[in-house]
DNA sequence: TTGACACTGTAACATTTGTTACTGTGAGAG
DNA sequence: CTCTCACAGTAACAAATGTTACAGTGTCAA
């Protein structure tokens, strides 16, 4: 484990704080598209993430989603912290967008260690103000751009956290992620085929221009 | 300025933090319709609401705004904390939609504290939490509910920050807040004027029903 | 008092997004 | 091989939201 978490975070950690981590982590593999985090789950341990990606994606009332944003290696979950602290409910769920590999940190840790290792410190706030420009980032998607510019930008970035600039989606999986519907995501689809930026195939799409 | 701390933050804060508090703190007041945080400045101290309400809101490139929040009396800016760590610009606008009071708090105290006083580090943890509990709820807002839903609950919230359920705004004003124009906003309040939820006249709405 | 102007109401229309319905096609199961 | 079914394409229509234009009215300053 010591390899990976000093490729990682070994620029952030001091060699004690990486020793305390190797201690009391636990590293855990996962399959792309298995849930990590259900809504309303209490949460005990905060990940690190040490390879592939996560996406993050609320819910409402009806069951509607919506993809707000992806954790990458190097990162951890800021709505995982908080709903370690404040003792509360995950109002989010998180699913394995790719194979990832992960070391849970006990939340009592993560607590202890903010008082003790100014880097730890500096790692979590860093943390959380990355995850509120994600937020910010989202909003400005949703109330500021149309479907079509806001479906680019959700193939964008799949193809980013996957390392793929083929998208292995279904019309249907996109419109969810969206919260659209899948004739509106065929659509857009197929003008922006027309406009040469992708090329679609069955069960996947090829983006041409990144 | 120790009586309002300790009446808002008492029972939060040990003693001696509070001492602190009211060693190193400068009391602000401002106007309503000021404005606190520019996007693109620089933050070099944290406030710590007293009294008042004030309205965070996001700019996209065109110069069209959109409310995200409020943050009322007990409560800090957790983007501003996060800026100031990041030593990175405001993303974000805040305006005081009431008269405010406020401590400023340099930020070299509010990352000293954190390995000082166990209160203060739930604290400003907390308040992570709370702002990205309030920006999730903006994110539903806007992704899940449609036009009318939303000008109701901005009303309604706007109510409930200003303590009185006579709102002093113009439609236009609304429009702005809300990210749209102000002919839709016109339509959708006298819609909600002959459903009997407010009544409307000229510079103000009341709310009938909260 | 009057003129200017911001505010509001409303109509008519355009655009974007959502819905329903139907078709064709490829892939896998039997 | 053929049947089934998920997937994709498309048309026609509905609903929500945005835009343009114009009229009436209250307020304030000259």
């Amino acid at each position: 484990m010591i390899d990976e978490l000093r490729q990682n975070y070994g620029y952030l950690f001091e060699d004690e704080l990486l020793k305390e981590i190797e201690a009391v982590g636990v590293v855990k593999e996962l399959e792309a598209n298995v849930t990590l985090i259900e809504i309303g789950n209490y949460i005990r341990s905060i990940p690190l993430l040490i390879e592939g990606a996560i996406k993050i994606l609320r819910e409402d009332d009806d069951g509607d989603e919506l993809v707000l944003y992806y954790i990458e290696r190097g990162d951890t979950c800021a709505m995982t912290l908080s709903c370690c602290v404040g003792q509360t409910k995950s109002e989010i769920r998180a699913i394995a967008e790719t194979d990832v590999k992960l070391i849970m940190i006990p939340v009592q840790k993560m607590s202890e260690w903010l008082g003790k290792y100014k880097s730890w410190q500096n790692f979590i706030l860093q943390s959380y103000h990355n995850r509120m420009l994600e937020m910010l980032e989202a909003i400005d998607t949703i109330a500021f751009l149309r479907m079509d510019d806001r479906l680019l930008k959700y193939l964008r970035d799949k193809a980013m956290v996957t390392h793929d600039d083929q998208i292995n989606a279904t019309h249907k999986q996109i419109s969810e992620d969206l919260h659209t519907s899948r004739v509106v995501i065929s659509r857009l689809l197929k003008k922006l085929e027309n406009e040469g930026k992708i090329t679609l195939h069955r069960n996947h799409i090829k983006i041409l221009e990144l």
